[in-house]
DNA sequence: CGAGATTCATGTGAAGTATACCTTTAGGCTTAA
DNA sequence: AAGCCTAAAGGTATACTTCACATGAATCTCGTA
């Protein structure tokens, strides 16, 4: 891929990109600025990880695009790539991102996702939990070596499933004779450990880092050096790396919506066929980005959260935005599937999807007493309007209403 | 007039059901000796 | 007799339903000042 991007970019002659995989938030840099610390902080409680030896279970905090999984995924790497070199095989990584839905979102698709990293194989449903978890110990106690978990969002998987899961897997090791088994566990949310059992507090907060965000200069610090990578000569006009800094600085120096700023105002420059990226184009790129990361978690709801979003749209449409209750959508929902010959959830199933929702961030939910009028939710759509049209539409193909 | 009881519309927890899929097991059939 | 295939039996996870009880403030009721 990376090869063709390269081709077609130098053939069309005008591309603003030398290599636009640089700005991609997964990218890992050669070099890391501004986390030494932190690190430094990883590297030394994850070192023993060298001599296949248990490690200390981490936990990582700090806001989103402040580093965390950049310094993890560093660490790792580097860590495996030592041990490669000694020529041993006494140390396995795998990496969990608990946020995705429908891949690992339950504690048996967590397991299944390991193990699937292994290289072994879990139907997708059928199978005792237990039966996982031994095809899970087999599959990696057939030798002395240490397996690394890292749970990205760990606090989106906790709160769906019980923290329950994490106690099993810390129990585990008991039950390994040659294996081990540590935990790293990346959170967004600081007051995630308040929330668990104390068991598992203990066991798993064995070692725990929070990552600050990173300041306006120090963002600039770092677009300067991916932006010489990633963009040609010339590319941007002047101050717009500044630019990018400062909108993501407001976002609690947010590092990743600083790189999809300059890249998606790359995109748009090279779409209008401008030779530079302008500074206009960053504003048109931060409202892009708002835009398409809702849309994107629109699309990929399924049929029924698409229905009950769609009466939660023509609602907050005709009610220019006011608030309204969850009595409310059902009955416009149930309009809906008639008129659409879907089948009709329960109201108890929506009031649950209402929750997912929020907790997604498209609505804002209250729960309140409107006293004789009884108990509900107050509900919000938090979707620009800006986007509206455009989320109608998707949710219109997807489910076809005509 | 105010304290306490009522009431409403839905929140919420627990248990049950449907679906889709998995493994095990017991026949039944084929095959090679 | 051993090997292989198939279908039934028995089991699970997940998404959803059913049942039943919990909530909490506006409203009502009624005794009292």
């Amino acid at each position: 891929m990376v090869e063709i991007d390269k081709i077609f970019d130098s053939f069309s002659g005008r591309s603003l990109f030398k290599n636009k995989n640089v700005l991609r938030i997964n990218y890992v840099p050669e070099a890391i600025s501004h986390r030494d610390k932190q690190i430094e902080n990883v590297a030394s409680i994850l070192a023993p990880a060298l001599k296949g030896e248990r490690v200390s279970n981490l936990f990582v905090f700090g806001n989103t695009g402040s580093g965390k999984t950049l310094v993890v995924d560093y660490v790792s790497d580097e860590l495996v790539k030592r041990v490669q070199a000694n020529g041993e095989d006494v140390l396995k990584i795998v990496n969990v991102n608990c946020k995705l839905k429908k891949v690992a979102d339950t504690e048996y698709r967590i397991l299944a996702e390991i193990i699937r990293q292994f290289g072994g194989s879990v139907p997708v449903t059928g199978l005792p939990t237990d039966s996982v978890y031994n095809k899970f110990i087999e599959i990696i106690d057939g030798k002395k070596q240490l397996v690394l978990i890292v749970l990205d969002e760990i606090d989106q998987a906790v709160k769906k499933i019980s923290d329950g899961f994490l106690y099993t897997l810390t129990r585990l090791n008991s039950e390994l004779r040659n294996a081990q088994i540590s935990l790293v566990g990346i959170s967004n949310s600081l007051t995630f450990m308040d929330g668990l059992d104390p068991r598992v507090r203990s066991s798993l907060g064995e070692e725990e880092l929070v990552f600050p965000p990173y300041n306006a200069l120090q963002l600039q610090d770092i677009l300067k050096e991916r932006a010489l990578q990633a963009f040609n000569e010339g590319a941007l006009e002047e101050g717009a790396i500044a630019k990018c800094a400062a909108f993501a600085a407001r976002e609690h120096g947010d590092a990743r919506r600083a790189l999809d700023l300059l890249r998606v105002a790359g995109e748009l420059a090279e779409r209008e066929g401008s030779k530079q990226a302008l500074l206009r184009h960053i504003d048109e790129a931060n409202k892009k980005i708002e835009r398409d990361k809702m849309l994107d978690i629109i699309e990929s709801e399924p049929k029924q959260f698409q229905l009950v979003l769609y009466s939660i749209i023509n609602l907050h449409e005709r009610t220019n935005g006011r608030q309204f209750f969850t009595g409310d959508i059902y009955d416009n929902y149930e309009g809906i599937c008639n008129k659409t010959r879907n089948e009709i959830l329960t109201q108890r199933r929506v009031s649950d999807i209402l929750a997912e929702f929020d907790m997604l961030g498209i609505i804002n939910a209250r729960v309140i007493s409107k006293g004789r009028q009884g108990r509900t939710r107050e509900i919000k759509l938090m979707i620009p309007n800006s986007i509206l049209s455009k989320a109608k539409e998707i949710i219109r193909d997807s489910v076809e209403l005509g």
